[in-house]
RNA sequence: GGAGAGGUGGCCGAGCGGUUGAAGGCGCACGCUUGGAAAGCGUGUGUAGGUUAACCCCUACCGAGGGUUCGAAUCCCUCCCUCUCCGCCA
């Protein structure tokens, strides 16, 4: 949510920067500004009346006391209080429209990050390592998974429909070891705390986090319950502080988490709908940061090395693209996504997605921080993959695949698998 | 799901329907005292909104939302959460 007092002061400015993302906000924030204007002329009202009712009311106490007639001091307020109820209604009704709109309106992009309206506006910031080569017509990881016996999409489509996945035998270990490497990885080595947080959330939290109001139907709803399938540890983590005051001595706070997450993925019929790469559910590793505004953009930094240092153990191939202003996501101010060769496909693949949101999200779900001195400040809040679970066992598949169908098992992660070296039927 | 108890400021803990934004204590900050420290003494110490150049001032907030009343932290209703007991259950 955007500060109604920025906007208030400098509109065009707002809507210059908002335009970035290839959308006008102008009329919006216009709006915003004569509903505000009428707010707080219904406020100052309203506050008048109420100092005078005061005042009256106390008197009343006087008099009765002293045994004297208050009636009209009573009447009185009796009719101011029918003035109040006007005003008070007005200030509600102006209250909740501007916060209807400021839920629409998106996060302002970072002045650092490129323009562009689409995914062909992003910049390749750098690649890392060297695409693996094959002397043979490298299998995608349906084939790969089948053969050695890892994967059952067929009957997971009978079981739940498509885009669902059965992992079984070296399948689920190997996503099972995939999962408990990158929380290790970030606990004892990065230095995030582990959360195991709910996957159900309510209304509010994913309104926080942004999801609310304005993407209901990518989620997917509890019908008798009023609650939502989390589509990122992001929102049950964010929202862990959600109507907190933090110490600054506290901070930056570090979070990581293993979640499943579901998606609708509506509106992306026809997407990738072979194999792994686009699920209604998959399991990723979040890693979720509160920050002192003065210190955000180093931590994205860093909570993008703690990601790519999944991919570095591992041994891929990979890519870190900044994205310009019209790719980000609604509540972002800057993203990194990293990519992942995979070599069936014969490009690179999301396989993170880092972002810091600002205040945006802080301000939606009124996280706060105190320094030692001073009033309490909005909080900055980032969050990066790290990683997609899924996307990581179909790079490994993909690139670590020898010609006979069997897949080697890099290293880092032979102690997550009985030390074995390879998979093979 | 049923029965009971409870939710007050950073924490503990008072609070007859009428200067209670809220006693008292702890904690914290600053000052005095001291060779230094502790103790002691003094002062201060919530948040949000409005207004203002700023200070001041005004309004709201005692889990949330309604209601009664001239006036509600105090009375009534609904909901949420916590605890205890029962039921159900991996």
């Amino acid at each position: 949510m955007l500060d109604i007092k920025l906007i208030r002061e400098d509109t065009d400015k707002v809507a210059e920067a908002l335009k970035r993302r290839g959308t006008d906000f102008l009329s919006d924030l216009k709006k915003l500004d004569a509903l505000d204007n009428e707010r707080r002329n219904s406020l100052q009202h309203s506050e008048n009346l109420k100092n005078r009712k005061k005042k009256l009311s106390a008197e009343v106490g006087r008099l009765k006391k002293e045994g004297a007639d208050a009636e009209s001091q009573m009447e009185e307020v009796k009719s101011i209080n029918l003035e109040i109820v006007e005003w008070d209604a007005k200030v509600a009704e102006s209250e909740i429209q501007i916060r209807e709109i400021l839920l629409h309106i998106p996060n302002i992009p970072d002045p650092s990050i490129p323009d562009g309206l689409d995914e062909s506006g992003n910049e390749e910031l750098r690649v890392i390592g060297e695409r693996p080569a094959f002397d043979f017509e490298p299998k995608n990881h349906v084939e790969l998974a089948e053969g050695l016996d890892m994967l059952d999409l067929k009957r997971a489509a009978k079981i739940a429909g498509s885009r669902f996945a059965v992992y079984k035998n070296d399948g689920a270990r190997l996503l099972r070891a995939l999962i408990n490497f990158m929380l290790d990885v970030q606990c004892d080595e990065n230095g995030y705390q582990e959360l195991y947080p709910p996957f159900l959330v309510n209304k509010e939290s994913m309104t926080a986090t942004g999801q609310l109001p304005k993407f209901e139907e990518d989620l997917f709803v509890m019908r008798d319950d009023d609650l939502y399938l989390i589509p990122t540890a992001e929102v049950p983590v964010t929202n862990y502080h959600r109507n907190e005051t933090l110490a600054d001595g506290d901070l930056p706070i570090k979070y990581t988490a293993y979640t499943p997450c579901f998606r609708r993925e509506a509106g992306s019929y026809g997407k990738d709908t072979q194999g792994l790469i686009r699920q209604h559910q998959f399991d990723k590793v979040e890693l979720v940061k509160f920050v002192e505004p003065e210190n955000a953009d180093t931590e994205l930094e860093l909570l993008v090395a703690d990601a790519e240092s999944i991919l570095k153990k591992l041994g891929l191939h990979y890519r870190v693209v900044v994205l310009c202003a019209g790719d980000i996501g609604f509540s972002a101010t800057k993203t990194y996504d990293l990519e992942v060769w995979l070599p069936a496909q014969g490009c690179f693949r999301e396989i993170s997605s880092c972002s810091s949101f600002g205040d945006y999200q802080s301000r939606r779900g009124n996280i706060r921080f105190k320094r030692k001195t001073g009033k309490p400040e909005w909080i900055c809040t980032l969050n990066g993959s790290g990683l997609a679970a899924g996307r990581l066992f179909v790079a490994l598949l993909e690139n670590y695949q020898r010609a006979d169908g069997s897949v080697a098992i890099p290293p880092a992660l032979r102690p997550y698998l009985k030390n074995r070296e390879v998979f093979e039927i």
